[in-house]
DNA sequence: ATTTCATCACTGGTCCTACCAGTTATTTGG
DNA sequence: CCAAATAACTGGTAGGACCAGTGATGAAAT
């Protein structure tokens, strides 16, 4: 582990993040004592504290005296339906509640950079589509994000940046990176082309409105694409659940 | 000190906050020492550190080895991820930036509660508008705040509350809380409260768009007169300036 | 056998002392 | 007078000791 010059504390508080964000360490769960951690990580105790304290600042643990540090569940629904079909897009709830908003706020970034992009921002804006065009099917969804946080930066709006960065960050916690990347499939991918170009000419050509119903529409497409993807996908779990059932041979 | 049961370090850490939000320690500035804080304070350095990690959590303070803590005066970050709470409690600019952000997400929030709402919820949205009519204009914020809680509660996203309560908090953290509450000046609460009607009504009967041009007009009218406040009360200081600047006596 | 209560083995909360590691002002040696 | 050693800060880490809640275990009283 590469020491640099951070703080042991705050690599900890960064480590059990993770831990949650991923997913190993569920809402609501029990945190490993304070001296098990310190055991188990090889640290003084007053470092898996400090960390603590930091993550509990942060609103993503809380303590209580005498039982443990026990994860905080933030977005997540007490409605609990733990079918196996349910353990797989578990987080899909959330996820459409994510697009939801999303679809709002790139709406309205796309609206204020149409207002507001000057030369520069034009000039990212249209290097970023540039880039796109060129499909290396691999950086796809690098150059996706790099279009949508082009457009964002050009609203010069930091709180809306900042909103819908951290939107991203929530999606690509809910589901696989993979699977918010449509483009590997090509009847996605045009309409997914399409969209970027619309969005792409209504700011070059200062037409807010525009590119607000083009962006809206777009983030609205992504998820109604994810929706047919994930019934799909159930469909086909369901025939293997059919299949396993039956007598194997 | 009433004990009562929350940890010292908590109770530090709030007060230091509460330091820094009053503007007792202002930006940039440095923090006392561990040590002397922790001899001002009369408690172990320990707790301080704990205290100080959890403000570190939140992104109000910023610590370095070898030079001391340091109040952080505002965080773009684009690369920090965060709970979406911890931006800033920044100036002047970024006020309305809250604004813009919060104006959209409030016209989604009053559309999909007149699409969304259940019994339970319009219930609840109609309690809290009549208790806004009968205007006891000490407790106008709170009921206000009620008010748009219950129509946030009503749009059935939990993202969308959770940012909405986000901005609400910010806004609070970047301007006095009396400033926020307009109703003090009759100009602007008549108006305000043509606009509380206007959303309650739409919703109410199911209006969709209707629901969301009322909640952004009303949005963008307390901007708007904050804006003019602020304008008004900087010509006060002009002229005051100008008054003190002559000769005086 | 059931209930009650004491005890004990956890949990976090606080304090302490010592030491390491950066930073900076001071002092010292050339 | 300047540069290098140093002293006096700062935060970072370690680990021990003890206090204070919590909950389970088990013994004693019913």
């Amino acid at each position: 582990m590469q020491n640099g010059s951070i703080p042991i504390s705050q690599a900890i508080a960064h480590h059990l993040e993770q831990l949650i964000l991923d997913g190993t360490l569920m809402p609501e769960q029990k945190i490993p004592s304070e001296r098990q951690l310190s055991e188990k990580l090889g640290v003084s105790r007053s470092i898996i504290r400090e960390a603590l304290h930091e993550l509990q600042g942060r609103g993503i643990i809380e303590t209580r005296h005498g039982k443990g540090s026990f994860v905080c569940s933030m977005v997540a629904e007490p409605e609990q339906e733990s079918t196996l079909m349910q353990l797989f897009f578990g987080h899909s709830r959330t996820l459409y509640d994510l697009f939801e908003v999303r679809q709002q706020l790139e709406g309205q970034a796309a609206y204020l950079a149409a207002q507001r992009a000057n030369e520069k921002d034009q000039y990212l804006i249209t290097k970023a589509f540039n880039a796109m065009e060129q499909a290396d099917p691999l950086k796809n969804a690098e150059l996706d994000h790099a279009f949508h946080r082009a457009i964002a930066e050009a609203a010069h709006n930091p709180v809306l940046i900042h909103i819908l960065t951290s939107l991203k960050q929530l999606m690509l916690h809910s589901v696989q990176a993979s699977v918010l990347n449509l483009s590997h499939r090509k009847e996605f991918k045009q309409q997914i082309d399409k969209h970027h170009r619309q969005i792409f000419h209504a700011i070059i050509s200062r037409q807010g409105e525009w590119a607000q119903k083009a962006a809206m529409a777009h983030v609205q497409h992504v998820s109604d694409s994810l929706r047919q993807i994930e019934k799909e996908e159930q469909s086909i779990i369901r025939a293997a659940i059919d299949e396993s059932s039956s007598p194997a041979g």
